[in-house]
DNA sequence: GGTTACATGTAACTAGTTACATGATTAG
DNA sequence: CTAATCATGTAACTAGTTACATGTAACC
């Protein structure tokens, strides 16, 4: 699922492994950790399938054209930003061997079977957040089909819950069933928040009839 | 983790590893999913650290004296149940060469150090999930410990979506936007819940002034 | 001149999964 | 007699983690 998030990120525009990870973790956080440990083995892999492109960036000595493809490093924002901006700021932090990645076509291929690959298995949440995340990229019918498969899986999850619940609901004490009473709770407030998302979708694809 | 799931269920009473999964899947199945695969192996690691004892368990062909220790191998709940009720049912489904897991002193104390552990890292909920499963077995302020230390995570996450959001929000569509929203008050609601749990425990801890 | 942030990577480990292999017992 | 369920296990794989190694550039 990294190179999912990987590629998904890449598409917008190129970037280094290091700035990378910040957008990951800053726009995906809580739905799906990363560490350079794993980022950097992952953006190998995608390089050696042709998924992207690397390609050594030397310093940006003549102003970077065309609105700044690889950003500055970062931490230009906030406090920090107004600090900094009294001195011209010699040079955008002229960087050093940074190589900056690409997507390429097999790159958008591969994202694309990624998003669309249907997960049946171990699917904990987050590949469902994760995917939902980048689900713009999806045909509407794939959005639809992403959404309702969700759905479903939460639904029966609820129905496994009651029942099984009979001779379960004995050897549970109350903070089991103060668990599992939350947990429920949860998981109905999601079957409606993704019971709203399909009507929205159903209602964008079929601006049909009026009448 | 699952070493501490397996140890918890031990507590209660021993079991064989094919019935201890099913407990699992049914008790904690939300929460942590098992397979055979991991099951065995972790038994008997389990088993080489000293953890559990295991008992080859002949047929009990005399009736298992005193409530059962050896469940007859589930499924004697529901329809099924009747159906089978017809005949008198030669012997409780007189079992094979199944392996009884016991806990042991020595798993009882790798149990209560699992538990307590200040599993600082990579907490995804379910790690949480499966201690408060089991926090019947912690003394009062170590369960509070627990229930205030994910609190604080909780509110650590909510407080990074809001600093971090300004930049982030101009770049994510009503999808993520949506998927950020709901997030928010899923944790919100986690929160509160845990806030109730906190007084709760606050309240049956401290049971002294009443005037 | 030392601390912090940037930047890339490797090695060993953690914690599970699926698929496979094997075989007994029992229901129909 | 054959299919399903019970029961235990191994092997190969997945997908990440932390800790380590290395070095540059900028801040103050």
């Amino acid at each position: 699922m990294l190179e999912l998030a990987i590629l998904g990120t890449l598409k917008d525009q190129p970037l280094h492994g290091y700035e990378l990870k910040k957008r990951l973790v800053d726009a995906l956080g809580p739905f799906s950790s990363v560490s350079f440990g794993s980022l950097y083995p992952a953006l190998a892999r995608l390089q050696r399938a042709g998924a992207v492109e690397a390609s050594e960036a030397p310093p940006p000595t003549s102003a970077p054209a065309g609105g700044a493809p690889i950003p500055m490093t970062g931490s230009i924002a906030g406090e920090a930003a107004a600090f900094r901006a009294r001195r011209p700021r010699p040079e955008p932090r002229s960087s050093r061997v940074r190589k900056v990645y690409r997507i390429t076509p097999q790159g958008e291929a591969l994202f694309d079977e990624l998003l669309a690959a249907d997960t049946a298995t171990a699917d904990d949440g987050r590949t469902f957040s994760l995917k939902f995340a980048f689900c713009r990229y999806l045909p509407p019918e794939a959005r639809l089909g992403l959404l309702e498969r969700r759905r479903a899986q939460l639904v029966e999850r609820l129905a496994r819950y009651r029942s099984g619940g009979r001779n379960r609901s004995e050897r549970m004490d109350r903070y089991m069933r103060s668990l599992v009473d939350h947990d429920t709770e949860a998981t109905e407030r999601d079957i409606t928040w993704l019971d709203s998302l399909i009507a929205t979708e159903k209602a964008s694809q079929t601006p049909k009839e009026t009448t």
